[in-house]
DNA sequence: ATTGTAGCGCTACAAAATGTAGCGCATATT
DNA sequence: AATATGCGCTACATTTTGTAGCGCTACAAT
């Protein structure tokens, strides 16, 4: 239902036909979720002469900070830690491949800073 | 409603003891809670006496990284960088904190395997 | 100007999930 | 034997999710 978030911005009907393959609905349907989703904050719509053009509130990378972040504190104790090593022992990524992603990060921060 | 994870293994009178003050429920009623997490796979029960003693099928780190897994999916088109760094953007950790804790669990790691 | 038509908002309604609990039964306690 | 404890089963209201129809308006085609 979701799958919506993977295109920047549309409309109703562009999302109905994206999805129509996979799963087939009508366009009120197609809406109806839209509104909802609006409802719960994750989209927004602004007025294109007379259609509704959905986007993202939050980019997913966003949405996917704030959902660990609720997961960290939920099962995780608040702690950064154990969320990392609990990915790591179920091979959700690789202790090497963490470190090197970690390395970059904060590089890019660095040079960003001068 | 599952802040019952934060106990290791109980039973349904315990938990609801424990949760009394926050939110009074009828012992029935977790019982059923119980029997619903057990249904989704999140509990397990062993037959202690005549009592049922609940405790996790998974512990929360490992829940929370199956989570985690699911989000890099959906929202980081699999990812883990993307994640990471949408992390970091918002503060959910610092990058020098990232990785020190990368760092640290990678040298852990590789004394365990010495 | 009349008539289609696309897209909107509002309302509806069934199915699933969630919250809360009663009831009768077997067993353990007194 | 009488009572209390914990269990399984069933029940029912509320909320969430999936799916859609309907009537209205603005714009297009005749």
């Amino acid at each position: 239902m979701e799958i919506v978030w993977e295109r920047g911005s549309v409309t109703a009907e562009e999302v109905r036909a994206s999805l129509a393959e996979r799963h087939p609905m009508k366009e009120s349907t197609v809406r109806t979720i839209l509104k909802r989703l609006e409802e719960k904050e994750y989209v927004k719509h602004r007025v294109e002469g007379r259609t509704n053009v959905y986007s993202g509130l939050d980019g997913p990378q966003n949405v996917a900070a704030k959902a660990v972040r609720q997961i960290i504190e939920r099962f995780c104790g608040g702690s950064v830690e154990q969320l990392l090593v609990g990915m790591v022992a179920n091979d959700v990524v690789d202790e090497q491949e963490l470190q090197r992603l970690a390395q970059r990060i904060a590089e890019r921060k660095n040079r960003e800073g001068e």
